[in-house]
DNA sequence: GCCCGAATGCCCCCAAGGTCCAATAGCGCG
DNA sequence: CGCGCTATTGGACCTTGGGGGCATTCGGGC
């Protein structure tokens, strides 16, 4: 179960290991589409649920390596499991350093290729359900205006009224008001909430 | 600089070896202690500063990821660089996801030793920190009364002093005095600060 | 019997939040 | 050029919440 919808994709240019490996996973009950290039992979629609990339290391043009760091710039979080015919330490080194999940070299056992799916989707599942999280936190706060930001950073400081009042060159009540606004429009119901909000936006708050 | 006081441990029983490494490693700055076992190393006394360890792979008796595996379950963080003449893939992928820094097979150059010697410290040196404002943190929380503690979880959740009190059944002005401790002994000057201890202590609060 | 954790009452102050109202400035639109 | 909208600011007033001080009571444990 919880595999209906994830999607994992293939690239490798043999098109007799494609089709072992898409008859494979796809008995495990995953959704599989194959590429025959890195290009093609790319040029592909990105997709919306949890996925995965099983990826052979050497393919004519773009390699896998080179994938999974056009992958990394691009800030595409995708989980890779790379495969090889012929693969050195020094690439396996590599490529975990830069986050791979796992890195099998044929021939290699069904269940522990499927495994190291298991773990990359399960790992693709986390990353999406915080990546939401943070856009839905980060939604709230652009709807925020410039000033109502200033007294959002201040707020969750921990520091009085008053004293924003001071920071910011204005009366207490004018700083109740943006306070207010921010509360609302946040949806925090507590200043408790409003830190964690503002703690998960990344921007750690480091006040003395 | 920054390197004086930082101890590269290497353990690996060629004698030859350990003298060649210890040269080289001793010559960027860095204080060596090499063994000749894994066994001999865990004799070792624990040390308090910044280190990483050198490790070979395959030795006589306790091999080095057998020792890689005994310090993960002791919770003994601390970031291991392997070095093999003859690693396999599934070898050195195991030691990755294990969490070790790098796998170098010999020969290699020093200044890929060196270099991740250089981020193995660096990675040691930010987990002490964060381990040591934790411990902080902890020792802090250990002073807290078992109503004390109770009453810190459900203010960091937002709740107001009413509805705590309901909570644990007693009178408002009741957890106000348990509230204040709290307060005084978590040395928080705030209720954002409190939150940010709260969510430091690992324990990551899910109130609706 | 003394000390400590826990609970509670009363009094007072300050901080936070809400209501109603009002003014000013900038910006886009017809 | 006004009109409307938004952002920002501010004042008066009132309610609620948080916190300090002081005193008291009760139950355990050393």
């Amino acid at each position: 179960m919880a595999v209906a919808t994830t999607v994992v994709f293939v690239v490798d240019d043999d098109p007799s290991v494609r089709k072992s490996l898409t008859r494979v996973i796809s008995a495990a009950g995953y959704t599989v589409e194959a590429f025959a290039s890195a290009r093609e992979f790319l040029e592909r629609a990105p997709v919306s649920g949890p996925c995965c990339l099983v990826l052979d290391v050497r393919m004519p043009g773009v390699t896998g390596m080179d994938l999974q760091n056009t992958l990394a710039h691009a800030l595409h979080r995708i989980p890779i499991v790379f495969i090889t015919g012929h693969g050195d330490v020094a690439m396996s080194v590599t490529a975990m350093k830069s986050g791979a999940v796992d890195f099998l070299t044929k021939p290699f056992a069904s269940k522990d290729l499927l495994g190291a799916i298991q773990r990359a989707v399960d790992r693709d599942t986390r990353d999406l359900g915080t990546e939401a999280r943070t856009e839905d936190i980060q939604a709230r706060a652009r709807t925020l205006t410039p000033r109502e930001r200033q007294v959002f950073a201040l707020v969750v400081t921990g520091m009085l009224n008053k004293q924003i009042a001071a920071e910011l060159g204005v009366v207490e009540k004018t700083v109740k008001v943006h306070r207010a606004r921010v509360m609302d429009k946040m949806r925090a119901g507590s200043v408790a909430e409003l830190v964690r909000l503002a703690d998960g936006l990344g921007v750690i708050v480091t006040k003395a």
